[in-house]
Order: structure tokens, then sequence, then C-alpha cells
DNA sequence: GATATCCGGAGGAACTTCTTCCGTTTAGGT
DNA sequence: ACCTAAACGGAAGAAGTTCCTCCGGATATC
């Protein structure tokens, strides 16, 4: 996943390691996210299929794996931020685009949740954590500037919400649900709750009753009740 | 807390273990909602002040404090919701007062959590849980009648909106600090993001920025930077 | 086809959590 | 003020998890 800048003199793991440990930092962090950063390392190694001994060969121990969570985490989202930014000529367009890709990195709800565990200033990870922040501040003020973000909506507000709603919902839910619902309370967040707005499009994503949502752990979702594209439930379209 | 109906013939617990029974509830909801319901029990019996043979001779085991706990939850959820409905006139200050409430609850987020813990079918549950939900359904049937709450915005969204606002925030925030962020979030999601809305006024809670997050797990949180009521900070006041 | 690199899973050590038991404390009636 | 049934706390053995290393076997790469 990462394109690992390896070192000079150090040769290059072998494909099939490669391979593992990419799978290992992705299992990784759906774990985390879903059971906290103490859940048992078997079962990140059981989720990625590989044994638990190569998560130990890759990662030495539950601290480097979260640090490289982190790290990658990070770089993952400076670049979608700053692609936003570059290829959104209105403010309000980028951060919304920042947002759903954010949601698809899974990825936001890492930092905070490693907070206590491991150190962020150290001289590895505060030169990528300072330039994943500008990045994102930037969209932000290109917002406000444009005026199509309230000034009192600020860098902490998007992040939180962020992580709000990168998180996995608790309970039996399956996972693709999990994507599009979080999708589609994004869009709930952009365009708000209140009718009347400037001819507003139906939002993206299922549209549930209670007992849609009780019979989602058994039952594939049901087909989008407002609206008709996505027959093929990838799960990552959405509107904007 | 729950004014328990006590069976007749069976008589009465004494004070000091009403008492430490409410306790228990209370500070078993928080711990399953911050860390999952596989919590260690001791961890709950610490937070309740109580010695951990306490919570053994209250509650048999971890099902019947889970089933307590989501038994507590609903017969509150019904209340807010019915008086929230009697109370305001417009069905959209009657879905955005009950929201307000729920989180102070601390609650909505319990019921997915035990999904697969409990049965929430049996005789016991069912009917509150009925009555629960159609509570909260009229609210929200009351807002699309008089045209405040766009019609697919369901009752799904409503409800996964309050479990994600319920749930506290990942890593080191003290308590207080993530009760304000639940209510501000709730404010953005209910105004919306765009500007421009009908005069709207400053949403409520704090306005961080990312040094003020950074610091907030050691720090008391800053005074609220948009707008100058509630300097007490006790928490609960909000917009609306 | 040789070999350095990598893999998986078993298994003992260490730790966490559960649950009961029993001596001590306290509420509430008289 | 005193008595007693009711309730309490914490220690401690049992049971269950999780950690992490070691080694025989598999596989990429030259």
């Amino acid at each position: 996943m990462t394109q690992s800048p390896h070192a000079e003199g150090v040769r290059p793991l072998r494909a099939d390691a490669r391979r593992n440990q990419s799978q290992l930092l992705a299992a990784a962090r759906d774990v985390f996210l879903e059971r906290g950063v103490g859940a048992p390392l078997e079962e990140v190694a059981r989720r990625a299929g590989v044994g638990i001994a190569t998560l130990y060969r890759r990662f030495g121990d539950r601290q480097s794996l979260l640090r490289a969570v982190v790290l990658d985490a990070l770089v993952h989202t400076k670049a979608t931020a700053e692609r936003a930014l570059a290829e959104e000529p209105d403010g309000f367009d980028a951060l919304t685009r920042y947002m759903h890709a954010v949601l698809d990195l899974r990825v936001s709800a890492v930092i905070p949740l490693v907070l206590d565990e491991i150190d962020l200033d150290d001289e590895e990870l505060l030169p990528v954590r300072t330039a994943s922040a500008r990045a994102i501040q930037l969209i932000i003020d290109a917002a406000h500037a444009d005026g199509t973000l309230p000034d009192d909506v600020t860098f902490a507000d998007i992040g939180l919400m962020l992580v709000r709603l990168s998180r996995p919902l608790p309970g039996p839910i399956p996972p693709e649900l999990n994507a599009r619902l979080a999708h589609r309370h994004l869009d709930l967040l952009v365009e708000g709750l209140r009718p009347g707005r400037h001819s507003r499009e139906p939002i993206g994503g299922p549209s549930m009753s209670l007992q849609d949502l009780r019979e989602s752990s058994s039952r594939p979702p049901p087909t989008d009740a407002s609206s008709s594209e996505d027959p093929a439930g990838t799960g990552t379209r959405h509107r904007r």
C-alpha cells in the first residue's frame, strides 16, 4: 500500500513479504478501528490471512504496528487533501470531496485512537503530521475564504466529524453497509437536515426503516430507496 | 435511577443497595459505551465506587447487567421522546430537542452494542422496545408532516446519527469536553455546514483549533470562542 | 535447480478476568 | 441506644486470553 521509501543498503523485501506487509497494515487499521488498539494481534493476523509469526516478523511489536498504521494514514490523508484542493475550484466542493475520500480510506479515526499509546511527536511522525494538518487546513481556509463554509466551523469540527463517521457502527452490521451508511451520513451533514435548501438533490445511500436496519445483519442491504444509481452496489458512488 | 416496579411480596431493597444499583447501571452504561460490551466488570464496579461483589450481587452476570442497561435506556428514551413531542409544537423543534436530550442520556449507542449479546425479542424487552420506537417515529412523522424534515431522512438516519454522536470520541478526551462536543456536532448536523441559511445563529460548544484539541487532554477546554454564554461551563447549555 | 528468504502454527509463559466466599460494616426498626 | 437482617468489600483460586518464540517446511528469485 505504501510505496515504502526503502533506505539504501537494506535489500528490498521479497514480493510475498511486501504483499503480506500491506495486508497486515490494512487489517490492523480495520481491527483497531473496530475493537480498539488493545485488540488481539492474532485477530489482525487472521484477517490479513497470514500467520501470527509473520506479523511479529514484519512489525516487532504492537507499538511498531500502530506507528506504521498511523504513518500510512497520515501519508494518505495528506495526498487526498492535496488532490481535492487541486482539482476542485470551489472551496466547499473541495472540502466535501476530501471528506468523502477520507471515509473511503477508513483512516481518520486511527490518530485519536493511538493518542495515549505512541508518541506522535518524534522525528519520524512529526513532519508528516504537520504536513498533513497543513494540507487539510488549506482546504478549510479556502472554503472559509470564498464564503462557502461558516467561519465558526473549524478544523476540529471537520476532523472530529470525520472520526465519528469513520468509526464502524457498533453491532453486527456488514462492512459494506457500514461504508455506505458513512457516506450517507456525511451527505446528511453536508446537506443538512432542513428542507427547502436551493434545489436539494436526494442524498445517496440506503434510506432505511427500522425494520431494514434490523434485518441488515442477515440480508444484503436494500437497494437505494430514494435514488436509482449504483445498481452494482459497489459502495463507492455517492452524491457530488 | 429507574423507579423499579417492585413486585409484591419481594421486600424492597435497602436504601444503600438501591443507590449502588443505580450507580452500577450508570457506570455500566458509560464503560460499555467506551470500551465495548466486553469491558471488564471490575472496571464497572470501580467506576460505580463499589466492590466487585456488589455488582454480582445485584446483577447475576454480564447478561443481566446488559439487559438492565438496555431496559433503562429504552424507558428513558421513550419518556424523552414523548416529552419532546408534547412540549414542542413544531415538528423539527421537537426532533431537535429530542436529539439533544438523548445525547445527555448517553444512552442511544447501547442498543446496537448489545445486539449480538442478548435477545431483544423476549417478552420483557419487546414491549418497551416497540413503545420506544413508536414514540420516536411519531416525532419523525410530525416533522415530515409539517415539512420541516425532508422525506428521505428516515428513522434509521436519525437513530444512527445519534449513535455516532453518543459514542465518546476515542482518545484521552475528558468526559465533560466530550459531552460538549457531542452537542456541538449535533448542532452542526442540524444547522448544516453551508452558510447563508436564514439568519443562522452561531453554533454552541467550543470552537477549537487543532492546537486546542491537542491540549484538551491536559488543560480544561477553552471557553467558547464564538459565543459568550455558559460561563460556568455546566456543559448542558446549547443552541435552540 | 540451488539457496536465501519467508512462512505457519504449536505451545509454554505471562497476564487478565471471572466468580465465590467470608469476616466486617451499616441501615432501619424498636 | 441497641439489635439484627441486609448489604458490603476485597482476597484468592479457577478459568480463560493473549503474547511471543522457535523450528520444520514452503517459495520466490537468480
